[in-house]
DNA sequence: CACACGGATGATAACGTTTTCATGGGAGGC
DNA sequence: GCCTCCCATGAAAACGTTATCATCCGTGTG
């Protein structure tokens, strides 16, 4: 088992050992200017020797460019979020960058100015903030001025770049849907709110505005399936519920567990409709159906953004993501379409 | 919509600015030492004005300790990997510390060594790997020494310090417990390989063999659940299949589909036991049985033994996770012990 | 009144690397 | 054989911050 001694070799230490002086060591490392044959081979074996390694911190305060993007999120594991990362870290890596995770944990302003206290306080490029939950919200707000930041969102806000997947269109889309299958109106469980005048449930009410159909009180679940479930439990009393729209499909799953206990066949009596496409709603019986949502593009999409700002250029064409409806079993027309 | 001048302004424009020294400035940043009021309030000022923030390069350089911890892992979005980071990332938080994410994205030597001195490009304090398949064992093989490395997985291995689920003890378990319902043999439709003679599968293995049954073939469906639910069509319609133990609960939910499809009975007339724990295992019907790991508390742990490492210090007591199996819906006697 | 003491402050060194600049030597052309 | 040019090499500067040390001033004590 190998010790760390006290003190890590620095690049004078290979110097010294290799017998050269040190921007020669430098050389070698970085392969900028031609080294002879033989210096390098004694510089390479002493490196080799020493178990050298250079210190990045060095590196970084000369070289005076970054290479460290921090994402803020107020998740990890949650699907959209765990897959928003993967793009970024995608796309990060194979530009040469690498990527930092924190969670912010709350979104009062202690927790939020402390926890980007903590990401800024090493060497960043630049910063991206997942803007699905308050605590995205709260933390763009809290964003100090010369770094360059932007935004994942559900939908387009100001301050600071945006970079979108249209979660008002794609709730539209979804609802007018089970409208059109004959459903007099549409029921919403909700995940917790990332804007008043937009995002998933303000497209679920918009687009019943416009059929000029009955809008329904809207149930918040959080981001537990176990809460949509025991919505579900409730719901499934109920005759007037012949299709809802969830705010993610883990909660859909919750709901349909729920009818399922309760004896209501899906979408025979109720039609339900998850958001973003989770893997796992496709294998379900019945199988979900889905606004798919590209949350790894999403995030590369963020990526060129931060980098574009990082440089000063012109930020690519930000066209925002297109989710599509994914229509499989758990969707159809209301009983009383089938009846006649 | 902010700029980003070519210079970014250093402490020596603060001080400037601000008609003090230097190392007053610093004083003022780090709160080492008192500052007279009058000092401190134009400091501030200054550091308001020009938008100054510490170069974390520069602090990092002469602090000489790193406080980034490098995580590398074959993958961030499956269930165990995502919520294995999540563990980290608290621990790390909580201690102060910032987490680097970086995917490794093949087993190749070549993709391998190149990830690796891309993430330690960077300045690094100690590096976690996440050991549940071939890219992580290969990473964990390459490292070099001088970096307080430790490995995260499903058995113990040797090289560096290895925070272990007991995934071979986890898989016995389950496999017994599907042995005493009175099941002949159980089938096993596994995860890649994380090692030969430890793992799930070896666990699987181990308890068949120890009880005498029949040792079927393993299935491998890697990481897909599809695959596992093509696995499950043509296992449904074989007589001798009772129960199945999967690699984890993505494929049993895979495995689940295709037998609902066919019109199985679970578990009247097949067994099926996952693992992991997936919360929406819970939710499917029939309620998926398995084995609960707690990958978060493996998290935090491997974020404690790494710590102690750069630290040179004892490290903490390293007890395995202690998995346990959730017996719900999707597993009971086999249909020859019901007809009796 | 002399002296010691302590707190605030500034000058300077230090961290480990890369870049810039100067130097020396060898090869090639006349 | 001499001069020029180029290439490899080393010395020194630079990056932005914190740590160390010395200095200065004011205050309290004998």
């Amino acid at each position: 088992m190998p010790r760390f001694v006290s003190r890590t070799p620095a690049i004078t230490d290979v110097a010294k050992l290799a017998g050269v002086s040190v921007p020669t060591v430098s050389r070698v490392l970085t392969g900028s200017v031609p080294v002879s044959t033989e210096r390098r081979e004694r510089v390479l074996r002493a490196i080799q020797e020493l178990g050298y390694r250079p210190n990045g911190a060095a590196r970084a305060l000369i070289k005076g460019h970054q290479s460290v993007i921090a994402v803020l999120a107020g998740a990890t594991t949650r699907y959209g979020y765990a897959l928003t990362i993967q793009g970024i870290e995608e796309a990060a890596r194979l530009a040469g960058y690498i990527v930092m995770i924190t969670v912010i944990e709350a979104e009062d302003p202690d927790t939020v100015t402390k926890t980007i206290d903590l990401a800024l306080a090493n060497p960043v490029a630049g910063v991206i903030v997942l803007k699905f939950d308050p605590a995205g919200i709260a933390t763009v707000r809290a964003m100090p001025s010369g770094v360059p930041v932007v935004a994942v969102a559900g939908s387009r806000g100001s301050g600071v770049p945006h970079v979108v997947l249209d979660d008002t269109t794609a709730a539209m889309t979804a609802t007018d849907y089970l409208l059109q299958l004959g459903h007099r109106t549409v029921h919403h469980i909700a995940v917790p709110l990332a804007g008043r005048r937009s995002g998933r449930s303000a497209g679920w009410r918009k687009a019943l505005e416009r059929a000029g159909a009955e809008i329904p009180p809207l149930m918040e679940a959080g981001w537990d399936p176990h809460r949509a479930y025991e919505i579900g439990l409730t719901l499934a009393d109920r005759d007037d519920v012949t299709a809802v729209l969830c705010g993610n499909d883990e909660l859909a799953i919750g709901l349909l567990r729920a009818l399922h206990e309760k004896g209501r066949r899906v979408p025979d009596e109720i039609s339900v409709v998850g958001f973003d496409g989770h893997p796992l709603g496709a294998l379900w019986s019945p199988a979900l159906t889905t606004v798919q949502q590209d949350f790894v593009d999403v995030g590369r999409r963020a990526f060129r953004e931060v980098v574009a700002m990082i440089g000063n250029e012109q930020p690519p064409q930000n066209s925002s993501g297109t989710p599509h409806l994914v229509i499989r079993e758990s969707s159809g027309p209301p009983p009383e379409a089938k009846r006649r």
